[in-house]
DNA sequence: GAGGCATTAATTGTCAACAATTGAGGACAA
DNA sequence: TTGTCCTCAATTGTTGACAATTAATGCCTC
């Protein structure tokens, strides 16, 4: 079917790269798989010049794994891995949070009120935790990241820590129903960031994020593979 | 003169972008100039190939900028940028320090004191604002990252944060004799980790960070070429 | 039969030529 | 004189062939 597929523009390895990410990030591919650069090339109809660029980019988000002279492959994610993921994650996250509310305006409360409407509003449909895994609550937190205004946070967040933690959680569908909980959290956070009031901004969403990883550390508990 | 120099271990492309970097953190190839890749493949007597892998990594670590379609070129660090990167290290280091300290053992307080003796010297014997710039501050803020014993921060320090940090202060050589005061606070930070203490330790380490960026901005007013 | 070593097929790293895009410079018209 | 358009040189993006490294296969020795 598709050779490199719809949009022409841009450079043949960032599509290249988007093309991978996807099939990554929907399942395809799963963690541990090869990715040899001539299998790729001929797959998209492309020569391996852009392949190893697109692959280097992939390495950079960590969702790809590069051993020279042996090639890359989709990166497993082990317990130790996920650790750290979430330690990095609270340590930025909860800075952006005390920046973004250090940012405020008058108009901050009411945009967080009307994407956590929104937000409550799939979670009634959707009663079983499908929140935290899709796009809603990335949302929120893309959100905070964004109103921080360090572009260096917006980054790691957005091409390195999300990316690997969507590449975490593929194993681990069902996050037990937290997102009520989530959503109540989002709020408190939101409050914060509105009010202006920088520490307790950061302190929740610290909070927030280490409750998160102990609902996921449970699962990776019960799912237990590997000791380590 | 030399081609590729010395080290014939390794890829092309990385020793590459090993010289490059040099180039770059010690002055020669200043801010803004360009990096075009025939002119490096030729200065270099290799392909384009692995100039444009270098580039790439290069641009990774944040010292060089690519535009597509336009070329690389050395990155020009704003004042924006030095803020964004003091905030981010701030954050990142602060949440080192807090897990060194919970990660910290018998041995930890006689090993800082050992380095901090020898930090002690080099001030003594050079009494001016060497401490700072040179190896000796930075040997401190990584041994602390690396006791924190995660990948991902002793990855974004050492690889990201602290090359744009030395390309930031290549153009504000002498760091007004900050290097007592400094060694004196990370006296008390170590103090913290080797306590076991991981809050204090983070909020030293925090206020640390905020006292060498309120001694750089004074700097970056004084040789203020820009507005922003 | 098991372990170590040379050989070989497969894959990555590098090279040099080709195609596409950009930005500058100049000519021309208003 | 100024603004616009066009042309062209320079540079980046891509391609396919060549070299070097790796990892597995089979053989030989113990």
């Amino acid at each position: 079917m598709s050779t490199i597929e719809d949009k022409s523009r841009g450079m043949v390895s960032e599509r290249l790269a988007d093309e991978l990410r996807e099939d990554i990030l929907k399942g395809r591919r799963p963690s541990g798989a090869r990715l040899g650069e001539v299998a790729l090339a001929e797959r998209f109809a492309v020569s391996r010049g852009p392949v190893r660029a697109a692959l280097n980019l992939l390495s950079e988000t960590g969702i790809v794994t590069i051993v020279p002279n042996s090639g890359a492959r989709v990166r497993v994610m082990g317990r130790a891995d996920a650790r750290a993921l979430y330690q990095v994650r609270a340590a930025l996250e909860a800075e952006a949070a005390g920046l973004a509310a250090a940012r405020a305006g008058s108009e901050t409360a009411a945009q967080f009120g009307k994407l956590l409407d929104q937000h409550a509003g799939e979670i009634a449909a959707h009663p079983e935790g499908a929140y935290l895994q899709g796009v809603g609550d990335r949302d929120f937190h893309m959100v905070v990241a964004r109103m921080a205004g360090n572009p260096i946070i917006l980054r790691y967040l957005s091409r390195e820590l999300y990316p690997q933690l969507s590449l975490l959680r593929l194993k681990h569908r069902n996050v037990t129903g937290r997102g009520a909980r989530a959503l109540n959290e989002h709020m408190r956070i939101a409050t914060a960031i509105a009010d202006g009031d920088s520490e307790v901004a950061g302190l929740l969403m610290r909070r927030h994020i280490r409750n998160s990883w102990t609902a996921l550390e449970a699962q990776l508990s019960e799912t237990a593979e590997d000791p380590e």
